[in-house]
RNA sequence: GGAGAAGUCGCCUAGUCCGGUCGAGGGCGCGCGACUGGAAAUCGCGUAAACCCCAAAAGGGUUUCGAGGGUUCGAAUCCCUCCUUCUCCGCCA
């Protein structure tokens, strides 16, 4: 969400902007905002003036009242009831404005790094580096699914009864594994100075409309039956939530949170094959890294933060490359966002683990989210990013770990979670 | 879940019964200044946010006393709904 002020100021970046980002049906929201803001303000300075008036006779009216002098009150009363349905005019106007010049403010996209490639969709993302060599076995990679299954590590027919699709018991080492994937992570950030938060799973609406538009919200989110509750999608929009209408003190930033939640997604829609077993799944769960700064630092957040992704996949012996969204695929909110992508030795291709997304000052703006500064208020910039969500990562690290006989390897980084163990073995 | 009490300007607190000079008093904290060789103590001054008008500054104005709505010329104060906290009871990992 841009700031008004900013788009009176520079209507032609913002067009240049949404060229960019291949929006081009938005352009005309920009001259329709600018004229709403003018109606806007010319409404509002002559409601406040007659507010003004208002306030000023009522104050008189009490002095009336003190004096006894009731016919002066009742001519002052009068006075006020004249200009009563112009204010309530006025007042009706100023609302419908402002929500008016509010929801198209919240579709026209946020001022893109100057550094993000200009493309139309997810094809033209760039590839920005590959850490690790992307190496394809002599053997055989099976699918996912069938290395659990080998490993007697996942049960997939029952929950589907219990559950439905897109659910899945993980079971013994595959299971522990997962866990073992989840305590790691977060031990990871915390030696890396992140503050680690278990925060609610579930939130409230407001909560909810504060973090996502209607259309993800429908998409997205599961709503708790008879209470104004919704289980979360990722812990982000409770670590988000936290900060709704604050005023953090300049001498508290940065904020650099990691969270573990469970994440729960309707994921409606078809998907293709790539995206069955527990790629694409209505509930996962996910180590997250949330960071709240000052606005000159988010550049320097945003390159450490998709670092901590890559470089603990690389100790877990897992390739990855970053690939940078390019301006069509970025969503409006961000300024900048890249993937990290770890290798599927079985696809021959790099799939998509973790994102990590500089939102600049859009989302403070729209949560209220102020810094306190020693001269002056400002808002903050928020970033976030996935360090790691285990169904994908256990994707990835079975494909890349897997030896020739069809038991894992487990790399030195994870033994401790994993009771010392070097290998999980077949049954 | 039931009963009761409460939420005021960074913190504590006055004001709420009986609506008007209360956008709000006091204390603490903080900032500036005086005093001092320096400090403490003391004294004086200051001490929120968002937005609008004004080219800008100066200045003026609107809104905000947990949130939202209502009554009224006028609401911290009256009415309704919700949220939060505390105490007691009940239930439960």
């Amino acid at each position: 969400m841009l700031d008004i002020k900013f788009l009176r100021a520079n209507p032609d970046i913002v067009k240049d902007n949404i060229k960019k980002k291949f929006q081009h049906d938005k352009l005309p929201l920009v001259d329709e905002v600018i004229e709403l803001d003018k109606e806007f303000r010319e409404a509002k300075t002559r409601a406040e003036y007659l507010r003004s008036q208002r306030n000023k006779i009522s104050k008189q009216i009490g002095f009336f009242m003190a004096q006894g002098q009731k016919e002066e009150a009742e001519n002052a009363k009068a006075e006020v009831a004249s200009m009563a349905k112009e204010l309530e005019d006025l007042s009706a106007k100023e609302v419908e404005y402002e929500e008016k010049i509010r929801k198209i403010m919240l579709v026209i996209p946020n001022i893109i790094d100057p550094s993000v490639p200009v493309g139309k969709d997810d094809s033209e993302n760039v590839e920005i580096e590959r850490f690790g060599e992307p190496l394809v076995p002599d053997f055989e990679i099976p699918y996912h699914v069938d290395i659990m299954e080998k490993l007697n590590g996942i049960e997939l027919d029952p929950a589907r009864d219990t559950s439905g699709n897109g659910f899945y018991y993980l079971k013994g080492d595959i299971a522990r594994l997962h866990s073992a994937c989840l305590s790691y992570a977060r031990d990871f950030m915390i030696d890396r100075g992140f503050t680690y938060y278990i925060p609610p799973y579930m939130i409230r609406s407001s909560v909810v409309d504060g973090v996502m538009s209607f259309a993800e919200m429908e998409n997205m989110m599961y709503k708790i039956e008879g209470e104004d509750l919704y289980l979360i999608g990722t812990s982000e929009h409770s670590m988000i939530g936290k900060f709704i209408d604050t005023m953090i003190d300049e001498k508290d930033l940065p904020q650099t949170l990691t969270s573990y939640s469970p994440c729960f997604r309707k994921e409606v829609g078809a998907h293709g094959i790539e995206e069955r077993g527990v790629y694409r799944i209505h509930q996962f769960e996910k180590q997250e890294m949330i960071v709240v700064c000052r606005p000159e630092e988010s550049p320097m957040w945003y390159d450490k933060l998709w670092q901590n992704t890559v470089d603990y996949f690389r100790s877990l012996d897992i390739p990855v490359r970053t690939l940078e969204c390019c301006s069509g695929d970025l969503a409006d909110l961000k300024v900048k966002s890249c993937d990290v992508e770890a290798w599927s030795p079985r696809q021959q291709k790099y799939f998509e683990v973790g994102s990590c997304s500089n939102l600049g000052d859009a989302q403070a703006r729209r949560l209220r989210i102020r810094i306190k500064g020693e001269n002056g208020n400002y808002l903050a910039h928020t970033l976030n990013n996935t360090c790691v969500a285990p169904p994908r990562m256990l994707i990835a690290f079975l494909e890349n770990n897997l030896n020739a006989d069809g038991s894992v390897r487990i790399p030195e980084a994870l033994r401790p979670y994993m009771g010392g163990k070097d290998v999980i073995a077949l049954p």
